[in-house]
DNA sequence: TCTGATATTATCAAATTGTTAACCACATGC
DNA sequence: GCATGTGGTTAACAATTTGATAATATCAGA
C-alpha cells in the first residue's frame, strides 16, 4: 500500500465535506469528496480509497445503499467504511453496521474526535503488514527499502521496490493493473500499461527468484 | 483463532457486567468479567481474549491504564481493545483512541448495539481468509482467481474462471443463457450464444469433474 | 424419425503480455 | 557548464494466450 491514505466522503451538506476535508488534509490524507450515492459509487470505482465516509441520508442513493452496493464488489471487501449520520436511532445504526459498515459515528462530531477514530481504523489495517515482511528466504523492509534474499542484498529502485512490496504484502492475491497503478502511482498519475510490465520484468531480473506470476487478463500475483 | 471469540468485560458495576455477559453470550461468545484494572489485566493474561472491552472508571487502575499495560506486550499486539465509558469528554475519548484502542463506546449504550459493534470489529478481524467460495472438493478462490480440485490447482483463463464462478455462486440455480451473457460479458458486448458452450466445454474439459449440468433450452447449472 | 438444441473441433482474429531499445528528466560529480 | 549515470516512461515489435465463430457432429425429446 502506497504511503498515503486515501479517504473518500459522501455527503449532501457542503459545510461538512469542507471541513472534514480540511482536517483530514491537515492530518495528511489525501481527500477526494462526493455530494451524493452515485458520486460517492463512481469516485470510489475511480480512485479506490482506502477509508469512505458515508453520509446515511443523501438524496438519490443513501449511505446504507453505498455501502451494500461497494460491499458486494470484491475489490471493495477490504475497504474501510464508516457511517456519519444525524440520525442516531438505534435501529439505523444497527443496520449500518450489519450492512458491513467498520463504524457508525453520530453528528455532530468534532474534528478532532473524528480523525481520532480515522487513525485508529488505520493502525489496525497497517498492522496486517508490519514495516518488514519476511517471507521464506526474501526479505522486505519497507523502512529501510532494502531486499534481501538468501542474505544477500538487492537493490531495486523505487517503484520497483514498492510493486514488489505491494504484491508481496498480500501472497497469492491477485492485484488487477488498475490496483497496481492505483497504490503505486496513485490517482494522479496517468501511465500506460506497458509501464507495469517494464518493472515487473525489471524485478524478475533482480530477483532471479521466479514469483510473480501473470494472471492474463486480470493482473500479477507474488508467490514463493 | 479458535471457533469461539473469547471477550473480556471490566467494569466495576455489577449491573453493566452482568447484562453485556449475558447479552455477548447469546450471540455465541465466550465471556469473562473483571470487576477492576488489575483483575482485567490478570485476567487477560489468563485467557488472552480475542477482545476487551474496558470500562474507563474503575477503582485502582482506570481503563486506560490497563490498555497501555496490555498494548506494550506484544502478546495483545492485536488483541482488539475498545473502552466504555460514561464520560462522553471529548478529551478522554482522543487519549483512549490513541492509546491505541479500536473503538470507544459512551455509555448508556443498547446491547443490541454494542453486539453490533464487537461484531464489526470481529467481521474484519476475521477477513484474513478473504472470499473463497468451498464446494466439497471444489475449492474456487476469488482472490487469488485459483481453482483448486482435490488439492490440485487448475488454471482457468479469465472468462471461464467467470463463468464457473458465477454458476457455483448459487449451486443448483439455472442460470439462464441471458443471465449468463450479462454477468460475465456485460450488457455491452454482443456474442453468439455457441461462445457459452464453447467455455462450458473447456471448463468440463480442465476440471474433469462433471459439474455443469445443461437444461436444454433454458441454461446451465452448478451442481455437485 | 425428425427437429431444435447443444457438443465438439478447428480455425482465425483480437487482446494481452514480454522484451528490447530509446528517450527524457534529473541528480551527481568533474 | 558538461559528461555521466540512474530511474522512469514509452514505443515498437515479438510471442503468446484468449475469445469468438463457423462448420459439423451428436443428442434428447416430441
Amino acid at each position: 500500500m502506497s504511503n498515503v491514505k486515501k479517504i473518500l466522503i459522501a455527503d449532501d451538506e457542503p459545510d461538512i465535506l469542507e471541513i472534514i476535508q480540511f482536517n483530514l488534509q491537515q492530518e495528511g490524507y489525501e481527500v477526494f469528496t462526493a455530494k451524493n450515492g452515485d458520486e460517492a459509487i463512481e469516485m470510489a470505482k475511480k480512485h479506490l480509497p482506502n477509508l469512505i465516509i458515508l453520509d446515511i441520508m443523501m438524496p438519490g442513493k443513501n449511505g446504507i445503499d453505498v455501502c451494500n452496493i461497494l460491499r458486494m464488489q470484491p475489490i471493495f471487501k477490504e475497504t474501510l467504511i464508516v457511517f456519519l449520520s444525524a440520525l442516531s436511532d438505534e435501529g439505523t445504526e444497527i443496520r449500518g453496521l450489519e450492512t458491513g459498515a467498520d463504524d457508525y459515528l453520530t453528528k455532530p462530531i468534532s474534528p478532532k474526535v473524528l480523525i481520532s477514530k480515522v487513525n485508529a481504523l488505520f493502525r489496525r489495517l497497517n498492522n496486517e503488514g508490519g514495516d518488514l515482511l519476511q517471507l521464506g528466504d526474501l526479505k522486505i523492509d519497507r523502512e529501510k527499502y532494502l531486499i534481501n534474499y538468501q542474505g544477500s542484498d538487492i537493490v531495486l529502485a523505487r517503484k520497483e521496490f514498492e510493486l514488489l512490496a505491494l504484491l508481496a504484502s498480500k501472497p497469492g492475491k491477485v492485484f488487477l493493473r488498475n490496483e497496481i497503478l492505483n497504490q503505486v502511482w496513485g490517482t494522479e498519475v496517468i501511465v500506460g500499461d506497458r509501464t507495469i510490465d517494464v518493472h515487473i520484468r525489471k524485478i524478475r531480473q533482480k530477483l532471479d527468484l521466479d514469483c510473480i506470476t501473470t494472471v492474463k487478463g486480470v493482473g500479477y500475483k507474488f508467490e514463493l
